[in-house]
DNA sequence: GGATTGACATCCC
DNA sequence: CGGGATGCCAATC
């Protein structure tokens, strides 16, 4: 299945550990400057079957877009554990953290 | 093939 | 980067 999804599942295999991308800019790498809801709905349909590193993916504020708790404090517990540092309890320093892949992708 | 989905982005107050 | 409304687009159902 050659598409948009896979090429986000790409540049989401692509992020280094310590770093993060914003949804919006998964989608516009991946050909949809507007797509960023279509990265969150393939992180709901294929994280699990493709076990993407779904916890290095944060809204462009640089926060977890989990509403669930529990599941949010997953999330920031495996980014404290690859080197990321949280400012609040909620948020982190996206000008330090954001990845910027220039090559990654053909 | 149409309706639903979705952890966002962005504009506007 | 406070909070509500609106727009977006493609995979999935």
């Amino acid at each position: 299945m050659n598409s948009f999804t896979e090429r986000v599942i790409e540049i989401i295999l692509q992020i280094p550990a310590g770093k993060v991308m914003t949804y919006g800019q998964i989608a516009a790498y991946a050909g949809s400057p507007r797509g960023a809801r279509q990265v969150v709905r393939i992180l709901h349909s294929m994280s699990e079957k493709h076990q993407l590193p779904w916890h290095r993916v944060i809204n462009a504020k640089g926060e977890i877009g989990f509403q669930d708790e529990e599941s949010f404090f997953i999330q920031k517990m495996s980014l404290e554990s690859e080197g990321i540092q949280f400012k609040d309890n909620k948020s982190i320093n996206l000008q330090k953290y954001l990845f910027h892949p220039s090559n990654i992708i053909k």
